[in-house]
RNA sequence: GGGCCCGUGGUGUAGUGGUAGCACGCCGCCCUCGCAAGGCGGAGGUCCCGGGUUCAAUUCCCGGCGGGUCCA
């Protein structure tokens, strides 16, 4: 985030609307900010924490809402006044490469609607769009619904064009929001602040006007009109109302409830509080909202100070109001949590441990924990069931995703018990190495284990072993650990083709034409059109040759630089040839199984997401002419059965031969007809869109080269399906010719093996299989050959050893393996033996001595007698005991010498010499 | 995309620069009318892969692959 200082001019919102309502400009006597007021004895700003809420049990609206009912009285409000209703857009933001999930109402319409090169779907428009903010997360619960994970922007935005169509600016803005207020709600107008603000986010800014209402604020005006530059404002050529009206905290406002939590969740609240058994009178709850402005997350000491004042207030007891309170906060959390996932899942965000699956799976993460504290997970089940039970009836799409949602449940739960399974071993392990855990452990073991530290805390309490306390600013410290890396919001815009006529695109079956040179440099030409496709979209770029001027260069790829066409050669092109007449020709035949590889892409999408669920998202593509592959959403591997089912529902596609057709249409309109599904690619840009249409199975924006009928694409068959990461399954597959030689080619290998083994295709398996097992054996039976065979070598060395003070002494000379064997088998079974194993290994020797039973006894020890020898004989080192020693190193002499000095020590020890 | 942790029989794990152990499970035998428990015996491992250091690497170093996890 751009850390800049601002001013508002003085006059800046010093407009019509201000006079005519009779509002003044104050400033406020607590936190200096700028306001406007009816009232001329007002000098505090309106907002919270400068005054108390005063809607809480006395709500200023005529009558109360529910969220759904304010929801739509914001939507048809301003239908009435001249608004198109937009559908929302999904929570996850997969037409913005700057942004995960979608965190404003206006971010729906960034960058290309802000920047002007886009047209919007409506103007002015209005839409009620979910929102998900992560950064105010710990503060969920905790500030009694002010801060929310997932929230409604009602946003009105009405997009103005300097010297151009012009539709309102502040004084409209200011105008809609009042009447809403005021003849809408029914809210006095005296009740109703306006608080100057300068807002700056994704690298756009504006001055702003925040409508506060009895304490609260329940939107935020903003006239976006600066892009910033280098750190200056720079005006844009489109002024942007981006209004954010918070529908929750209007419902809120309407209810004067205990919290907002009440007026967003309603019975399925109350009914989460009996399950769980929390009963809470409402006068706690209406205190803890009057002082939760005051709340913050990092302070938490704070907290726990105030709510002892509400307990003392009410004459209860402090301890169980602070408990009870706590509990309260928790299932919030619960709430809110469990409902941005059901959004997140439904667009996709399958829980991951990338991208904005991990989010999801944090939620998640966060839900187990506060469910496994408060020991009530036997009603993880029942709180999704309440949930998905009640947002089906605001959201698209919430009852198609019911039972993957529990099935996720299951599989996240599971990961969940299986990472928190590892705690007894970590803390083992780290008691063992540091004699008790510290608070830098306990970052080590987050960060890398993802057990938070009151877990750890709660199970040393429990076991007694001793207690760790957790500072408040935990996770700051696991943040330092990573470094901070802010990343400048990026709002990069990629402009289309210019110049070049992309004659693929008039029809992608002409494979040659005749063009004219505008640019050429180093290697490669820009010609005024061309058949050859630039890389794109996934798809490679062509191949194919050009000729000029009789000389003939080979085109070995083809890209798309800042939306110039250029045409990479084999060679430098000489001379000035700019104006000069080309002929261009593609290798058709790679460039047309590409072709069916795209259209083969879209048929298995489309079949895919029929056979696993609407949750099922493109998160990546790449067609080559021999494969191509799509990355999806999805939680699990799909089965065998699912496998086929797509592959044969793909094919199905390909034999009801589907015209496909593509189709420029508006943004705006494309978005209408066919909703967000369309940006299954990602990022497009442009204020048209190229929508590639394949019958009534499938419409994707699209920028690349297909055939005009699914039958061309012959067949597809999909060859592996793999887990890239948590949440995300690769196919592969090929089509077309390649798929027709593929199945050819792998017949082959079968043929040749069945030829080889001798048996039928249908016995290949049962006879690899077979021979598999005979293998197993035979390699045992080696094993027991080796050991009776090296048991006999033994007795051999036995009966022909050495005689030195009446022991049997051996020399042997084999691998290190062999020695071992040899060795323990004599030692075992004859207690008057001593082994001597000599073995080459590597660049050195290894010594092994073996001492039996009674030579011990006689005092000669292994290790100290090859230890003394060591040093003399070799450069190394070794170990052992007085029974087995094992000594190696570079030798200093033969082996043969190296014996005989063995021998001579072996003597001396045993007192011979 | 980056950081950290982890890869050892079927499963769960110990361990170490020099013969790879333990528990559960499995097989056989004993005990029992039968089962369980108990006792005895046994099978089962490329110590993830590749490279380096070393006389010697499962162990140390580097790279890869796989899993986990945190942060973007």
């Amino acid at each position: 985030m751009l850390e800049l200082e601002y001013r508002i001019k003085e006059d800046e919102f010093d407009i019509d609307f201000m006079r005519e309502h009779g509002y003044i400009r104050k400033k406020c006597r607590v936190c200096g900010s700028f306001f406007w007021t009816p009232n001329p004895d007002q000098d505090v700003c309106g907002e919270t924490p400068c005054v108390d809420y005063s809607f809480l049990r006395n709500p200023p609206t005529r009558r109360k809402y529910s969220l759904a009912e304010m929801r739509r009285e914001f939507l048809k409000f301003f239908e009435r006044n001249g608004h198109t209703i937009i559908n929302p857009y999904p929570v996850v933001a997969r037409w913005r490469d700057d942004l995960l999930v979608t965190i404003a109402s206006i971010a729906d319409f960034q960058p290309y609607v802000t920047a002007g090169i886009s047209k919007p779907p409506a103007n002015p428009l209005v839409v009620s769009q979910p929102c998900l903010r992560f950064e105010d997360i710990n503060n969920v619960g905790l500030t009694a619904g002010r801060h929310l994970t997932i929230f409604e922007m009602g946003g009105a935005h009405a997009f103005n064009r300097k010297g151009g169509e012009y539709y309102y600016w502040k004084d409209g803005t200011i105008a809609y929001h009042h009447e809403f207020a005021t003849e809408v709600l029914g809210i006095p107008e005296e009740s109703i602040t306006y608080k100057e603000h300068f807002w700056v986010g994704g690298g756009n800014a504006g001055p702003d006007v925040e409508g506060i209402v009895n304490g609260l604020e329940v939107s935020t005006l903003v006239f976006m009109m600066y892009k910033i530059l280098d750190g200056e404002l720079v005006e844009t050529p489109v002024f942007t109302v981006d209004t954010g009206y918070g529908i929750e905290r209007w419902t809120w406002l309407s209810q004067g409830s205990p919290s907002a939590f009440h007026a967003i969740y309603g019975d399925v609240l109350n009914r989460f509080m009996d399950l769980v058994g929390l009963d809470i009178p409402d006068d706690v709850l209406y205190l803890n909202s009057l002082y939760s402005p005051h709340y913050e997350f990092e302070r938490l000491n704070e907290v726990k100070e105030l709510r002892r004042g509400i307990a003392r207030n009410l004459g209860l007891d402090e301890s169980e109001v602070i408990n009870e309170l706590s509990f309260f906060d928790d299932l919030m959390r619960l709430l809110d949590h469990s409902k941005a996932i059901i959004l997140l899942i439904r667009d996709g965000a399958v829980p991951s441990n990338v991208k904005e699956g991990y989010l999801t799976r944090m939620l998640f993460r966060r839900i187990f924990k506060i469910m496994t504290l408060r020991d009530i997970v036997d009603e993880l089940d029942e709180l999704f069931s309440l949930q998905l039970n009640y947002w089906s009836t605001h959201y698209d799409n919430i009852r198609e995703i019911n039972d993957i949602v529990f099935e996720i449940i299951d599989l996240e739960y599971r990961k969940y018990r299986n990472v928190l399974d590892k705690l007894p071993k970590i803390v083992k392990k780290y008691k063992k190495k540091y004699g008790s855990l510290s608070l830098d452990n306990l970052i080590e073991i987050y960060d890398s284990h993802g057990i938070s530290p009151d877990i750890i805390s709660e199970y040393l309490r429990e076991r007694g072993e001793g207690y760790i306390e957790v500072p408040p600013n935990f996770y700051e410290l696991v943040a330092e650990r990573h470094g901070v890396s802010e990343k400048e919001a990026g709002m990069y815009i990629e402009l289309g083709i210019r110049d070049t006529e992309p004659l693929y695109y008039k029809n992608p079956y002409w494979s040659s034409m005749t063009a004219k040179v505008i640019k050429a440099e180093d290697n490669y030409v820009v010609l005024d059109k061309t058949v050859f496709y630039p890389e794109g979209g996934g798809q490679v770029g062509d191949t194919g040759i050009l000729r000029l001027d009789g000389v003939e260069y080979k085109v070995i790829n083809t890209v798309n630089v800042d939306g110039e066409i250029r045409h990479i050669l084999d060679k430098k092109v000489g001379g000035d040839i700019v104006g000069s007449i080309v002929y261009g020709s593609i290798d058709w035949e790679r460039r047309y199984a590409l072709m069916r590889h795209h259209t083969a892409t879209h048929i298995l999408l489309s079949a895919i997401r029929r056979v696993l669920g609407p949750h099922v998202w493109q998160t990546g593509a790449s067609k080559k002419p021999d494969i191509a592959h799509l990355d999806v959403t999805h939680y699990r591997m799909p089965s065998e059965e699912e496998v086929d089912k797509i592959e044969a529902l793909a094919n199905m596609v390909i034999t009801r031969d589907y015209e496909v057709k593509s189709i420029w249409m508006d943004r705006g309109e494309a978005e209408r007809k066919y909703g967000p599904i369309i940006y299954q690619g990602g990022v497009v840009p442009g204020s048209k869109l190229r929508l590639l249409v394949v019958g009534d199975w499938d419409a994707e924006a699209c920028g690349g080269t297909h055939v005009s009928h699914t039958g061309e694409v012959k067949y597809i068959k999909i060859l592996s399906v793999e887990k890239i990461h948590d949440g995300v399954i690769r196919f592969e597959y090929v089509a077309g010719d390649v798929a027709v030689s593929m199945s050819r080619f792998e017949h082959n290998i079968l043929d040749r093996i069945s030829k080889r083994l001798g048996v039928s295709l249908n016995n290949i398996e049962s006879t690899i299989n077979k021979l598999i097992e005979e293998r197993d054996r035979l390699e045992n039976e080696l094993n027991i050959m080796r050991r009776m065979y090296l048991s006999n070598v033994a007795e051999n060395l036995y009966r022909e050893a050495l005689d030195l003070s009446g022991f049997k002494y051996i020399e042997y000379i084999s691998s290190v393996d062999d020695i071992i064997f040899v060795a323990e088998y004599l030692e075992k079974k004859y207690d008057d033996v001593i082994v001597a194993g000599f073995s080459e290994v590597g660049r050195g020797i290894n010594i092994i001595l073996m001492v039996g039973r009674s030579a011990r006894e006689r005092g000669l020890d292994a290790y100290k007698l090859l230890e003394s020898l060591a040093g003399e004989v070799l450069k190394g080192g070794g170990k052992g005991d007085e029974r087995y020693a094992r000594f190696g190193g570079r030798p200093k002499f033969s082996l043969d010498k190296v014996k005989e000095l063995v021998r001579m020590y072996v003597k001396r020890g045993l007192g011979e010499v």
